[in-house]
Parts: structure tokens; sequence; C-alpha cells
DNA sequence: ATTCGCAATAATATATGATATTTTAAATAT
DNA sequence: ATATTTAAAATATCATATATTATTGCGAAT
């Protein structure tokens, strides 16, 4: 179906972006091209091509003649990155809400009752799904404002949630029980069409989580 | 000062962005190595470079396997940028009237006193100072939400500024006086630390612009 | 002795042209 | 008309050459 993976390109982009999001790649550290072409297996040229891409989505800094480096982190850009995340993503999960129809009230109900068997899991200890519940939390925030009609804001979204996990994965605890409690309710007041409530949930949500990022970075 | 201009890939890199905002690339035309290669004079690595850094951008679209594009236009996209512009952009002003210092006034004086300048001579006939206008336009812009503390939002209202400002250009006029009055609300309402005057002028000024624009397309 | 400045060298990034795949189209056969 | 084969065009990738930056070592001045 699709061919994304195909490519050396596509196939680097990836797994480099990855590896800075879950802090394999240490913020701040010199990306050298030759050494990413035996880590990756790929020619400097497409490396080149990859490390352009993540410059512009933020996630890598380019400094001119002077080579490329992991996106520094600091406690003032978490809180950016955060209230920002805030801003679209409440602004996108109106609209949808308001928009929503029976699919993607289905696609909720499939994205929430995932997401809950791994938090379930996860709490009774079981931490080897780490990877499998983080996509599952994304996949339930994607669902939740899938309906919001701005295909320019569903992208700008995604990155934003990648650079805010990114600091999330750099703390080693998650808030666990209280941030499920915070999607059940989510979920109930977004199927309940009720946008108030679901973007006060949401705010707090996201800003409990930036707090106890905050605190253990 | 700046060596940006320096290397091959970053002046390609503004080069072709410009080209793309100023409609001298087409909306959907194919964007062919080859061709490329003797219109810029850059060799076909350092175009996809450039070419994969628009594509993060989302100024040009690329296919795998079958090359890159300048991102096809439509009424939807636009109305999906604007209302992005009028949801960052808002909020950018209101956290940057809250927090601007006299430094940020004066800018602020500065910034619209150019703009009323350009505004005027344009009013009177001469249109050949369009390129000088819009550089101002957006300066006056940018130094509204300049004190919103936050590097990432003003990045990405860049962004968003400029698939807005390209919609802009794809249509012959524009709204001559009634934007520049709302230029001169938006200015005094900032210095009178009026938030609410201030974002509520905003939002309308991009409104009528939307409509404006869809109406000409 | 230590710091500073300069030159030579090493390391690294940028840019190019060449090669291998893949896609598109054109032509032929079914 | 549709499917298949063939030829041409275009993209993706690589290896290499050039330009720039960073490092090291040396000697002069404090």
């Amino acid at each position: 179906m699709t061919r994304a993976i195909n490519t050396v390109g596509s196939s680097t982009y990836e797994r480099i972006k990855k590896d800075i999001i879950f802090g394999k790649l240490a913020p701040g550290s010199k990306l050298k091209l030759d050494g990413l072409k035996q880590q990756y297996e790929a020619s400097v040229s497409t490396l080149r091509e990859t490390l352009n891409r993540l410059s512009s989505d933020g996630f890598v800094e380019a400094a001119e003649q002077r080579g490329f480096f992991v996106r520094s982190v600091s406690k003032e850009d978490l809180t950016e990155i955060a209230n920002l995340r805030i801003l679209l993503e409440c602004s996108a999960l109106k609209t949808s809400i308001e928009n929503g129809d029976a699919d993607w009230e289905g696609n909720l109900v499939a994205a929430h009752h995932k997401l809950r068997l791994t938090e379930e899991k996860m709490l009774s200890g079981d931490t080897s799904q780490k990877e499998l519940w983080k996509r599952y939390d994304w996949e339930f925030h994607k669902t939740l404002i899938e309906a919001c009609n701005s295909q320019n804001l569903m992208s700008l979204h995604a990155i934003i949630y990648d650079k805010y996990l990114r600091y999330q994965m750099l703390v080693i605890t998650d808030r666990g029980e209280a941030a499920a409690k915070e999607h059940k309710q989510m979920f109930d007041a977004a199927l309940a069409r009720d946008v108030d409530a679901a973007t006060k949930i949401l705010e707090i949500h996201i800003r409990k989580g930036l707090e106890h990022t905050l605190a253990n970075m």
C-alpha cells in the first residue's frame, strides 16, 4: 500500500527522527555525516536531505558550514511547546467535536479502547509495552481532533506532539493513573459533544504533563 | 553579519521559496531536477536538499520516487491557512501586548511608520513598491507579536504568514485603503494595550483578506 | 612559565558529476 | 480497445573533489 518505507531517504528520516525523539541521539550532540553514514548505512547526500528536512521540522539544528546538531532542550522550550500544543489541539478538538460524524465516533471508541487496554497493563506493572502505549496515546489524541477539517492544523499538531513527546521521553517516569483518568474524561466529554469540558480537560492534561516533565528534568 | 547567503544551498532555498510565494513557479507544476539545475545553477544533490526542506515547510510536495511538485492551491487550503493564522497570530498578539516593553513599543512605532509611508505611496498610484510594501507588512505583523516570548510560535507563524502571502500574490488586486486603516487601528490598540480590540481587528483583518482572495481566485 | 597569535595540518562540511533504479511514455501485439 | 513490451526520461543514490572550519604545534611577547 504505502511505499514510504521503500526509499533509503524516507526510512533514514524516520529512523533518525525516532532516535532523536526517544533520546538515543542526545540533545545538543553533533551529527557528524561520516558517523551517521555508518550508523544508518546511507550516503552523505541522502543523509543531508534527511537532516535538512529534520531541521525544517525543528528536530535538528543546521549551522551553516559547521554541520548539524540534535536540537538542544530547555525548560523554556518545553514550556513554549506545551503552550503551543494546548493552543493547536484545543482549537482542533473544538471543531472536531462540533463536526464529528458516526465514523469519527467509531474510530474514537476503538482508539480509546486500545489505549485503555495498554494503560491497564502498564499500571499493573508490565512496562514492556511502553512503545505501544506511546503509539496508542498518539492515535487517541489524533483521532480526537481528526474531524477538525484542517489538514494544515493536523500536520502542525503532529510535529508539536512529537516535540512534546521527546521531552516526556527525557524523564524516566510518567504520570500513569492520572493521565489514564484524564483520557477517559476526555473520551466521555467528546462523545457527549461537550466542547467546554473536553477542551478544559485537554488543557489540564497537557499542563499537568508539562509540570511533571519540568519537575523531573 | 549573516552568512546565510554564502552557501549555494541556502541561497537556492531562498530563491525557490520566493519564486513559489510570488507565483513565478506555478502551483502544481512539476519541479524537474534537470530544469532547476539550469535555472538555479546548482547540482542535483543541492537542489534535492533544498526541495526536501521546502517540502517540510509545505511549499513543495514530495512524491516518493516521482519527484517534486509546487504545492497546489485550493480554496479549502487557503481557508485552513487563514484560520490557522488567526489562531496563531491572535494568541501571540495577546501575549505580546501583555509583555511588550519600551523597546517593543519603539520597534512597533518604527515598523508602522515605514509601512504607512509605503501604503500612502501605493494608494496614490505608485505600484512600483509592491515588493517593499510586502516586506513592511511582514515586519509590522512580526513586530506586533515579537514580545510573545515564544520562538516556537514565532517560527510557526512565519511559515503560515508566507503561505497566506502566496495566496494574496495569486490574485492581482489588494485591499489597499481598507487594509491600511486596519493596520492603523491595530497599531493604536497595541500601544493602548487593548488586547481585546487589537485581536479583534487582527481577526477581521485576516478574515477580510481571506474573503477578498477567495472572491478573486 | 604562560598566554597570545600565527601557520600548517587534519577533520569536516559542501557541492558536483556519474551510476543505478524506477517511473512514464510510446509502440507493438493480442 | 486492452494488455504487454520496449525505449526514454527522471529520480534516488553513491563516490569523489573542493571549500571551509577546527585543531595542533611553534615561537614571540608579557
